[in-house]
DNA sequence: TTGTAAGCGTTATCAG
DNA sequence: CTGATAACGCTTACAA
């Protein structure tokens, strides 16, 4: 009735648990013959591996550090609480989490930061930063002295980082294309903002967001990005003026961070309620403007989701265990005041 | 520099290993000094109890039956394909699964197999099914005999049914109405199928649908639904003399399971490439025809996460453990050609 | 190439 | 009331 274990299957094939062992983990030393016996064996009886004992009995401790942006990003912090919450669940058992903020706009201080996690051992790190030539040194090094490292919501591809944990930027860009598009009938001037085009991130769903409406909406007309470089100012300023000069524009595409800037900036318009906007993560001011509708879409990812998986995935790497690529791909989610989480 | 245990806290309090296990499950036949003192030694230490070990040698085994409608639905195919790999995964340890798949037409049938499993003793069970005074019944027995049960995918409020795993039905209908009236441009008729309304998730999801057509866009009117009861010529001869008799119709809502009879019938229609098709529910169907541009968007739930969902919802009920809501709370996913998974 | 025996951190069953 | 001690299912030296 109840599950077999390794000493059923050792019976059953007729060797000692040490040698099923073996052939359960393919260790080397076990004649071919023996190994079809055992493999028989756990056929027959539909021997399942108690994960809980393995780690157990396995003694593993897993050393993980993340590296994300500090500062007052909504996002950033929902990463941070995510993290949290992971760390109290089974998810992080036997694995100790360290996380470190940096400043984002500091590529100098990211790569201090970076030389200095490697100093003491760690097995695996996931990092969200900016792509620059020193980042991707710094995690050359790390990979030098052995280092899991992926790289979390954008990518570094040209670096020498395992895996990436993230969304497809730019089939996000292309999903908001698709509704920007349509929510808007198809004719008008899109003004797209964001609050810097140095993270990769940003540059792959304007990428994707521009191929949906140059293909399939051909009479929108996107304007060139506004990047607001975290300048509150800067973006009312600019917003207000592209709302009073450009009399055929009929949505707002916010791309990244910065969304309670727009929002800001966007209340003190009469015109913007009849603009369709459209914005990326959901948040505490994304959420809300959701339920106000002062936005009309919201392009997520699933932020616990994202923290687990790439947790998962560092174990993986450290125990050189394939990836289960289909449980890791993160989904794009579309957001709507209707089915709000 | 590794995690305290239980011997740790035991040295440090000074008692044996024994105690400490009382003392951290709270059972009974301890002097309430040295209840204190072990609690001191708890916090000093930061002892957290390894779930994996506890489990291991708790020895509990979980004995759980899944009931699901049989026949050539996708949907429920699929549901039956992410039990499979739960079953296989961490997920299910300690836990033996039995899966029964019941004509989902035939009340007598699915009472006779909730009777049927009922005669072994098993821990909880989940089901798929219609309701019917009969089930309602049949549901009550379990609970008599100490049966922990959730619904799946479609509740049955109205019986002693201990949770319900799946979406909130009206809300998924609220976000195709929402993205149905956006999509249309506001005007036009909508033609509703469904397989049947005896389930409550059809019922529910059109009553959502309706309620954000009225409010948002009242210049879209929605006819009657249209059930197919299994029927793919009966939906054929529906679909094709709807099409063709109503000139204003802009769009097609599949609230349920038949969406291959539909896109079969659709696809005969030289009119329906410009109709607006929203439906539910991600599968081989569904996924091709985003792809092939004759549906625009699918409403659809996890059934990896609804199964997973289950287990643990199962579980929790069976050890009397409080359920973390948030987390089993599954999300409407709306899913575009662009952001398919 | 295979087997034996000692753990991993927790719980459970006995005696004291 | 409290304390040894043996499990749980699996891994891993070490021995044969």
């Amino acid at each position: 009735m109840s599950r077999p274990t390794v000493h059923d299957i050792a019976k059953e094939a007729g060797v000692s648990l040490a040698t099923v062992d073996r052939v359960l983990n393919a260790r080397p030393g076990v004649r071919e013959k023996t190994i079809t016996k055992v493999q028989e064996a756990v056929a027959r009886l539909g021997y399942v591996r108690d994960t809980y004992a393995a780690n157990l009995a396995r003694q593993r401790q897993y050393r993980f550090v993340f590296v994300l942006p500090d500062g007052p990003g909504q996002f950033a912090q929902s990463l941070r609480s995510a993290l949290h919450e992971a760390y109290a669940s089974q998810i992080a058992d036997r694995t100790v989490i360290r996380t470190v903020r940096v400043p984002i706009g500091d590529p100098h201080a990211i790569v201090r930061t970076l030389q200095g996690v490697h100093a003491d051992g760690l097995d695996g790190i996931a990092l969200m930063v900016p792509e620059t030539p020193q980042v991707r040194d710094a995690i050359a090094r790390l990979k030098d002295a052995g280092v899991a490292v992926v790289t979390l919501v954008s990518d570094l591809p040209n670096s020498r980082r395992d895996f990436f944990v993230g969304i497809n930027n730019s089939a996000a860009g292309r999903a908001a294309g698709s509704l920007m598009g349509r929510f808007v009938g198809g004719r008008g001037e899109i003004l797209v903002v964001t609050n810097s085009l140095r993270s990769r991130d940003s540059v792959e769903r304007r990428f994707g967001f521009d191929e949906v409406m140059a293909r399939d909406f051909p009479s929108v007309s996107v304007l060139p990005s506004v990047e607001a470089h975290d300048d509150p100012l800067r973006m009312a300023r600019i917003v207000t003026e592209v709302i009073a000069r450009r009399k055929a524009l009929v949505g707002v595409y916010s791309m990244g961070s910065g969304n309670l800037t727009l929002l800001e900036a966007l209340r003190g318009n009469r015109r913007s309620g009849r603009l369709v906007v459209i914005a990326h993560e959901l948040t505490a001011a994304t959420r809300q403007a959701l339920i106000d509708d002062e936005i009309d879409a919201v392009i997520a990812q699933n932020v616990g989701h994202l923290i687990r998986s790439a947790i998962r995935v560092l174990r993986s790497l450290c125990d050189d265990l394939p990836i289960y690529e289909a449980q890791e791909r993160l989904r794009i989610e579309v957001v709507l005041k209707e089915n709000l989480p």
